[in-house]
DNA sequence: CTTTGACCTGTGAGTAGCTCACAGGTTTTA
DNA sequence: TAAAACCTGTGAGCTACTCACAGGTCAAAG
């Protein structure tokens, strides 16, 4: 299989197979006549394993390990299912998270709809969202440093 | 005030502060002696509301361009309700979605205490995910790019 | 008066997981 | 035979920061 064909084959963009083969996580033979990657039915079943695990909360390090793991035939499993535990740990959380962040955007909403528009004089930039009571929690006065991981996974990590 | 005194002020990162000058967020004036940056109780408003803003969800170029429209009188307000609305939406898809995982999740955790490690041969990597029934609707057969914004904000556009 | 430490400056790189653009080579189709 | 569609590697871009670096400034301690 060519590129496209494998990425075809997992419903994925090719540039995406390119990148994984970059980072290791796809070792397809080279076609010695005009040096092309050849996949095989290995490399699709690794590749459609490694989109679940993305799917899952799965790090491409974590993925790579897990894969690197089979190829040596050591039983990747359990430690699947240990990161897969705290994953779903993280994914209750963050559904907490959005559940309250919701609450408070709901009620936001009902009490914006008594505000007036308030144009600004400079010095209330717009009172909707300066009265907006946000969560004390995420930073703290103790922390100067209140680092709010905005993207991606976070901290799902193995234990290494 | 200079750059430590507003970033504990605002309790962020004094880089936060810098790097949202950088971005045009903030506009201190300069101290002519020493090339300072010079920061006053406006400014402290405007990282305090910006720091609220994103917390709800708002992107940089969406809050630059409120405080862009507040700094010419024109009330942001509007515009700020439809985008909030929107992001509550986008909220509520993500608790939906999230659920819909942890329900997966949970589901497949409780298959797995049957299955076996299932030490693999170089075919099954790894039945724990292998066997993970992955939700159909993300990567269809119809769309060969079927880009799945993972990180960050996911298309949370100003109606521009 | 000098030293030390804490702050300031701008710039550049790193983070995750892709996606896209580029320039050039190859294969397939018309 | 020529255009279209693919392939190659590399490098940059996306978000919202965070950190590192090299050098300048300033307040207090010795």
């Amino acid at each position: 299989m060519k590129v496209k064909e494998i990425a075809v084959g997992a419903g994925v963009n090719p540039d995406t197979v390119r990148f994984y083969t970059r980072e290791g996580l796809l070792k397809p033979a080279r076609n010695p006549d005009n040096n092309y990657q050849q996949y095989d039915a290995d490399d699709l079943r690794r590749l459609r394993f490694a989109r679940k695990a993305r799917q899952l909360g799965f790090s491409l390090p974590e993925i790579r390990q897990i894969l690197e793991q089979a190829d040596d035939h050591h039983s990747p499993c359990p430690m699947v299912r240990d990161v897969f535990q705290q994953r779903l740990a993280e994914v209750e959380r963050e559904i907490a998270e959005l559940q309250q962040l919701r609450q408070r955007m709901t009620t936001a909403l009902s009490a914006w709809q008594n505000m007036p528009d308030g144009t600004p004089d400079g010095h209330t930039i717009c009172q909707l969202i300066e009265h907006w009571d946000s969560p004390e929690h995420l930073n703290s006065p103790e922390h100067v440093d209140s680092s709010v991981p905005e993207t991606g996974n976070k901290g799902v990590t193995l234990h290494e």
